[in-house]
DNA sequence: ATTTAACATTGCAATATTACGATAAAGAAA
DNA sequence: TTTCTTTATCGTAATATTGCAATGTTAAAT
């Protein structure tokens, strides 16, 4: 065992997990607000902001942009990197979604 | 290694990771998503709705308590667990704060 | 007191993640 | 061309996660 059993989950489920996984480890949050701050896409300077070896911050871009949170471009032999607006809104509109309906049946069981 | 540096982080990157990492799976996001279903929180019927053993799902549930974002109150001999507004609010805000920083900075570098 | 029902915990096997040193790749600069 | 800079990949060790069978635990029901 060890494997999550994607298969048995539907699509949106798995995509909710997949880009709340890459959201799972402080470094790839900090990247995240990193891009965030720097507003232009600056590049590898984020292995100076971190404090992990740039193996292990190469690792976490790779996550990152498998789930779809940033993109990179190259350029020149440095790469741009920037956050991806659609994956943040599928998250904010899961979340917001989650909360008005919170809101509406107001849960007052527990 | 293996183990997260989550001591080089913010604490509120880590929370905000904590957060996310618990929804990292399809399973607690069903979870969450059956919780919010059925309203009133009713009990032990998420190991019938899930493709999961019992001894699995009272693990998922155990991750999505330690993270705050289910509470499970004990009623008899069966637990009544439901969503914590609080924290589905956090991450709200969380993603809330970034979407409205990117529309602002209008990041058209990538 | 026994049994049943609902969950939790333990123990273990399979797999995934995290981290980094070493090395490769590819373009810029000299 | 050689060297430097920037990033990716490989290999590997340490640790974490996932999943389940077996077993506890606790309280209701008989």
């Amino acid at each position: 065992m060890g494997a999550t059993k994607t298969d048995h989950f539907t699509g949106k489920q798995n995509q909710i997990a997949t880009l709340a996984k890459a959201l799972g480890h402080p470094a790839r949050v900090a990247i995240i607000e990193y891009l965030l701050k720097v507003n232009a896409c600056i590049c590898g300077d984020i292995v100076n902001e971190l404090p992990l070896a740039q193996p292990t911050v190469s690792q976490h871009l790779k996550e990152l942009k498998n789930a779809g949170l940033i993109k990179g471009n190259i350029e020149g032999n440095a790469i741009c990197y920037c956050i991806d607006e659609k994956m943040i809104d599928k998250l904010l509109n899961y979340f917001s979604g989650i909360s008005s309906k919170l809101n509406k049946q107001k849960n007052n069981c527990c």
